[in-house]
RNA sequence: GCCGGAGUAGCGUAGUGGUAGCGCAACCCCUUGGUAAGGGGUAGGUCGAGAGUUCAAUUCUCUCCUCCGGCACCA
């Protein structure tokens, strides 16, 4: 089979036929410079999925067919076109702004006084199906950039004229038609409306800044998912559901874990006994894990004057996102939005010499945030957090393997967390926006150019990022996925050279001079609060040994053997566990209910280990074991079983069931 | 903070301009049962808070609180 070629249709009927993958400036010198500009039809002999493409420097022109990965986003980016039309159609007078293809789909954002309901939703969506079986072939046009802006503030569109002014004057732009509707954009789209296939739902409407400044007027965004056939939809629909089960507040609740109150504030959890055990046994990690890499604990107040916050630099940066200062005796307190400052004190408490360094202070710490409100969710953003927080003192020569151990570090814990795809995110300033930071670009080159090397020599995936660096430093934030796939910024680490200028951190160095000292910040564990959503999710409430509060339920089948229960109850208690902080965390369920609804029970509260005790083990000594995966391992004598136990609780390892 | 939606018992929910039901959980009784819900009964509500309209408000209006979906923000 020949490969199949594109024909070009030109305005004055005839047709060229090029080889696939032909570039754009090729088909210009073949059509004449004249008509590159005119309307311009690329199509295939009996292929489906051709598209346009504009000509436009080296694009190649080729066929999209519905095994490439840029048909998805075809089919995205078409159902947005074809969402506008369909709004524009039943809502005469609305303004269409921008509608880019997304993850999973596409939205649209509309100017419109009147709020879409879901009603109008669902009107939409059937017109949107319409307008695909209407199957409207597309056309493209290229126009001056003049007269698109005076076409589209004639017929009212004044956020389209409003992008088209921003492009250089000289410049044409591109114009879409659908049928008789038309919309300014880039394109690529395919050849007719019918392309789209009806794989594709209206999910909800949402608010939108402007061009994305909150300072502009706030749009109606229509978001919807789009997908190749059926059957992907419905895999896309079934894997919302499965996050919707596993969503850390509904598990939150069901197991006890944590809750909050109107009368504590928004953003404040309380963690219930449940929960506490999976702060517990975080923290307990992290103290074995930094011992063994040489960090040594503090504990400093949650509240400070405002004198170090403005030394630090950070009440200028972020005072609208901390809590109004206390006034006592005149002077004003903050609740402690971060710990760097406190740390910072210690280390400069006592004079250093270069043989000490690196000194690593690490603590636990509780910090306040006053977050927008809007932006409050569950445990994943909250406004009181205890933070998985120390602060690395080194010298120069030092920063990049000491950033290297921190990384490692992080990935210890991914390991032991059976976290399998992560990767860091670089983050420099905006060269565009410096205001937000520190003035000082050769610290920052030189401090960009460490956190580049340590990432390369780990070897682990990273990415860059403009603009999300701290005012003080790079950033390395790392992103990990749960096993569903949800990508979380779960920790964040900086190489700061400012605080050795504001808290005067200083070392002693061989020629018996002060040299200033780099600070590294990190986090691995993040927060307790987004750690733990985190991990909710990743195990659906079904934790490890190690993490389960209750990790092991008696269930006592009749009242013949309660006394032998509780002695069972009782010798498991008395273990000493290793690893565990306050040995092996399990209780009995005395009450008069059948054994399969005590079964039951444990199994909702995602037990590991349920010990099923009747005659038979009371009077051979033994405990029937049940796993939460439904499987019985059968009676067997409890030393056997609490082997088993200890040994998953001080490995962290579970044996597979 | 902004746009939109919501708040009824511990949890999940129904409902109405004439002050509320259901399921699960809780408690009591019967049941002593061998691996995911035995049966019966009892109790539990300022219908998120405050104000207004009304003869009467859980229901309509306003303000606030909290939550949800986004946006903006994220040291």
């Amino acid at each position: 089979m020949s490969a199949p070629s594109i024909s070009v249709s030109l305005p004055d009927g005839k047709t060229l036929s090029f080889p696939q993958g032909v570039t754009g400036t090729e088909v210009a010198a073949a059509i004449g410079p004249g008509l590159a500009r005119a309307a311009l039809a690329a199509e295939v002999d009996g292929h489906q999925w051709d598209l346009f493409r504009p000509i436009a420097k080296d694009a190649r022109l080729r066929i999209i067919t519905r095994k490439d990965p840029e048909a998805l986003e075809l089919i995205r980016h078409d159902s947005a076109h074809v969402l506008a039309m369909a709004v524009q159609d039943l809502f005469p007078g609305t303004q269409v702004t921008i509608g880019p293809a997304i993850e999973n789909g596409f939205y649209y954002d509309f100017a419109r006084d009147q709020p879409f309901t879901q009603d109008d939703l669902a009107r939409i969506e059937a017109r949107m199906r319409e307008i695909v079986e209407a199957d409207l072939p597309t056309r493209r046009e290229v126009w001056p950039r003049d007269k698109a802006i005076a076409h589209f503030e004639e017929i009212g569109e004044h956020y389209k004229a409003e992008l088209i002014r921003s492009i250089p004057a000289d410049e044409d732009v591109s114009i879409y038609f659908h049928g008789d509707w038309h919309d300014l954009c880039r394109g690529p789209h395919f050849v007719s409306t019918g392309k789209i296939g009806q794989a594709f739902r209206l999910t909800n409407v949402a608010g939108a800044y402007w061009r994305g400044d909150s300072n502009n007027a706030q749009l109606q965004r229509i978001y919807g998912t789009a997908w190749r056939d059926e059957k992907e939809l419905d895999a896309y629909l079934q894997r919302v559901a499965e996050q919707e089960k596993r969503d850390h507040r509904r598990i939150g609740k069901e197991l006890g874990l944590f809750t909050f109150s109107p009368d504590v504030g928004a953003g404040l959890p309380l963690w219930m006994p449940n929960g506490m055990v999976i702060r517990q046994e975080l923290e307990f990690l992290a103290l074995q894990e930094e011992r063994r890499d040489g960090y040594r604990r503090v504990a400093t107040p949650h509240i400070a004057k405002d004198a170090l916050y403005l030394r630090s630099r950070h009440l200028p940066y972020y005072k609208e996102d901390m809590y109004s200062p206390l006034d006592i005796d005149g002077e004003n307190y903050y609740l402690r939005p971060m710990n760097c400052p406190h740390h910072h004190l210690i280390y400069g408490a006592t004079r250093h010499s270069y043989r000490e360094l690196p000194i690593r202070i690490a603590e636990y710490a509780q910090d306040y945030r006053y977050e927008a409100s809007g932006g409050l969710s569950g445990l994943m953003r909250v406004r009181g957090f205890c933070q998985n927080d120390a602060h690395i003192y080194c010298r120069y020569d030092q920063a990049k393997d000491e950033f290297i151990r921190v990384m490692q570090l992080h990935a210890r814990y991914y390991d032991l967390m059976e976290i399998q795809e992560y990767y860091m995110r670089l983050s420099l300033p905006d060269t565009a926006n410096l205001e937000k930071y520190v003035d000082e670009p050769e610290k920052w080159l030189a401090a960009a150019e460490i956190i580049r090397a340590a990432m390369k020599e780990t070897g682990y995936p990273y990415i860059e990022a403009k603009g999300e660096a701290a005012f003080y430093g790079p950033k390395v934030d790392f992103m990990i996925k749960s096993v569903i796939g949800t990508e979380y910024a779960i920790s964040t680490n900086q190489l700061d050279f400012l605080a050795t200028q504001t808290f005067g951190l200083n070392y002693i160095g061989e020629d018996g001079k002060d040299h200033p000292v780099y600070v590294i910040h990190r986090a691995p564990l993040g927060s307790h609060e987004r750690f733990t959503a985190f991990l909710i999710e990743h195990y659906a409430g079904a934790f490890p040994v190690w993490l389960a509060p209750i990790q092991a339920r008696i269930i006592p089948i009749t009242d013949r053997v309660s006394d032998y229960a509780l002695s069972v109850r009782d010798r498991l208690l008395a273990l000493p566990v290793v690893n565990g902080t306050a040995g092996l965390r399990v209780d009995i369920d005395l009450s008069s209910e059948r054994m399969q609804r005590k079964i039951r029970d444990a199994q909702t509260m995602k037990i590991p280990y349920m010990l099923v005790i009747g005659d038979k083990e009371a009077e051979a000594g033994s405990v029937a074991v049940r796993l939460r995966s439904g499987r019985d391992l059968g009676a067997m004598p409890l030393e056997k079983f609490t082997d088993r136990i200890r040994r998953e609780a001080e490995s962290r390892h579970d044996v597979a069931d």
